[in-house]
DNA sequence: AGCTTAAGTTCCTTAAGGGAACTCTGCCTG
DNA sequence: CAGGCAGAGTTCCCTTAAGGAACTTAAGCT
């Protein structure tokens, strides 16, 4: 299929799909942000094919993403988020709340997230992280910053 | 290739991949966000292949995510954001953070986006839609919605 | 009448996903 | 201590999707 290497272009988004754009990796990191750690639970949980999979693990591994630690003196490994990996896990709880908001149906959303802090079930919202009112699509202008290229 | 349909899932990180999961789909809609929208414009930005770009807009178009429009009384379009497909930048703007903090290098971010409230550089930051706090990976806990399956 | 341009189609090659079977390693049980 | 078992992959074959170049179509322009 010989696939286009997004990683080498001048621009965030394509270098983060290298990361984590091929299919199935968005749902590998959840099934490890949601405690399916181990191989076969990931393999089982999302009827992925293994070859696939372990792809996608030394992929997810080699970028930084997630560690591969022995938990048993037999060759046995998990599968943990890292601090880049678990930083990616907002990317997941966007991808939530889209889809819960427009894709979801009559059904409703099939998790919910309770916020820590206040006890609520809620989702995400964008702010601006300097001045902390909403920041969306419509809310900003780009400009060329200094990793443009040319 | 014979592609697992993600759409079917109860997930919703799965059904959102399913809209644009597919590869070069985010970056279309990257495309059409900052302007690129016609044909020519993003084949020619990306260096796509004609017929997956005529795949990927089928499909955005199909998903309600674009809008194919004519723009002149000989056959040409444009394709536009729809209120589902603006609200789906935010999700690019998450991997726009995440991709100039872990992955720029000391190039720096190639874009920057100016906060039109604030009239800063700056960059998006997940807060709690309920109580505005910071919400992040670890700073929630799931519980099973109304449509999770069995 | 022929050229130009935007927007696709068609066709062929190559590579990636699906899936089942196989391997390898070390603990566990009789 | 032989055999079984379980986790974590490998290997192999088949099908399908991506790349890429060439071709088509439908106005409008010269």
């Amino acid at each position: 299929m010989q696939r286009t290497n997004f990683g080498e272009m001048a621009c965030s988004i394509a270098r983060t799909l290298d990361v984590i754009g091929e299919p199935w990796s968005p749902l590998v990191l959840r099934d490890v942000y949601a405690g399916f750690t181990r191989f076969e639970q990931i393999q089982a949980d999302l009827g992925i094919s293994r070859k696939v999979l372990t792809e996608r693990l030394n992929h997810l591994v080699e970028q930084g993403v997630l560690e591969r630690r022995p938990y048993d003196r037999r060759p046995r490994f998990e599968y943990v988020l890292t601090e880049k990996g678990t930083e990616l896990v907002d990317l997941l709880m966007v991808m939530v709340g889209w889809g819960d908001k427009w894709l979801a149906g009559q059904a409703g959303a099939p998790v919910l997230y309770r916020h820590h802090a206040c006890g609520q079930v809620s989702s995400v919202d964008l702010r601006c992280a300097h001045c902390g009112e909403p920041m969306h699509a419509g809310d900003v202008d780009l400009l060329p910053g200094p990793g443009a290229a040319i």
